[in-house]
DNA sequence: CGAGGGATTGATACGTCTCAAAGCATGTGG
DNA sequence: CCACATGCTTTGAGACGTATCAATCCCTCG
């Protein structure tokens, strides 16, 4: 299968649990406490991820301090898949987790494995995909913009009308190019408009979907 | 071939006429004038597109007519090479252009080529890569450091002590995700320190590499 | 009940944007 | 060859948005 290869759709995927399984026969599971490295930056990547419980952090670090987290990852995802040989951003885990691992090597002897071959595509398209409204998100859009945004993919992810945002303040500071203050404001702004509730710090519910639409755009 | 598989060294790359090859046998080749839409955002992704001659700019518009500049292309550049099903950006040639162009369908066909499947995947390794650097640049850094890193970048690229800028300001600007008039005075600032020179405005010269190197850390 | 860490709020500083004008090339027609 | 129109770039003044620094609040946990 190469790249130029047409995309399966995402909404036909087959269920996690094949490819769960495809980890299980070829790779290991972990555990990784809270905050605890999976990989550092600059590491060699030899690995591919997938995480089975908990969340995950991309992040990278400049010379002078200055953070920017790349991503969050949740149960199912794929990540650590950058094609190159080395990552430019560390993984963390942001709460503790359960990750599969599997050698590159090893899935390398398994090439043609369908399943296995779709998925590492399809997380590769995804990843890209995210990457370039990443882009877009911190060239283009102001602070209230980027925080609705966050939101709005958040509650996407879920059927539920309550949303738990697994990360604090700094992670999605660093991961929207502001600063914590400016995201708290932000936050309390959007829950003064009545477009989102916080009945908790960690916890928030969509009141006007159309509202938050329009500021992600 | 699979995306797990460990990257080949750029710097063991094969000359490029065989990868001109494959597009010759394979594709066409098209020629596009200044500010022509080579695709537009969200067609389908069907070809890839190599440039042979002149510069191609992707971009992407926003409802409200915000515009992000999502990278540049110069001669030997593959692009297009999302694996979406459909382009995120757009793709106008910035110069004249001459472009190969080829089906994915007939990658496909011929995938196993060792040339071509090694050059997409290598382009598609950049490609992530370039992204990532855009994310950092865009969510940490200064618009004095962005337009550093940008001429750096240009700069690295060539051999030659003049280098030529083949965009106007607007384009930096929506490449940095600044205006035109921060671009502008940026590039004064820098000049005014003597980091750079610029003899006009669409070619400059570095004069001090490490302060350059140092801004655009 | 008090301590500690994250989150919020406030006041102010700073950087970038906005709007407007002027400068500078390039090309065209007289 | 000049005069002017055009489009891009630079410069200026002021407004606005986000960062910074500091204080307070709020939860959770001991």
């Amino acid at each position: 299968m190469t790249l130029a290869y047409p995309m399966s759709d995402p909404r036909t995927a087959r269920p996690a649990t094949a490819l769960s399984d495809a980890f299980e026969r070829l790779g290991s599971r972990m555990s990784y406490g809270r905050d605890e490295e999976i990989y550092a930056q600059d590491d060699e990547a030899e690995m591919l991820y997938r995480v089975v419980r908990g969340v995950v952090r991309t992040s990278r670090l400049t010379v002078d301090g200055r953070r920017q987290v790349g991503d969050f990852y949740y149960a199912g995802d794929l990540f650590g898949l950058e094609p190159g040989p080395d990552h430019r951003f560390a993984a963390e885990a942001l709460t503790d987790c359960e990750i599969h691992l599997v050698r590159r090597s090893a899935v390398r002897a398994f090439a043609g494995d369908a399943e296995l071959d779709r998925a590492i595509l399809e997380a590769t398209r995804q990843e890209m995909e995210r990457l370039q409204e990443h882009v877009v998100m911190l060239g283009r859009k102001s602070a209230r913009e980027r925080v609705a945004s966050f939101l709005m993919s958040l509650a996407q992810r879920r059927e539920e009308t309550h949303v738990d945002l697994p990360m604090g303040r700094q992670d999605m500071a660093d991961y929207l190019g502001l600063t914590i203050e400016t995201v708290s404001r932000m936050l309390t702004q959007l829950q003064g408009d009545d477009i989102v509730e916080f009945p908790s710090s960690r916890r928030f519910q969509v009141r006007k979907w159309n509202a938050l639409e329009a500021l992600a755009a």
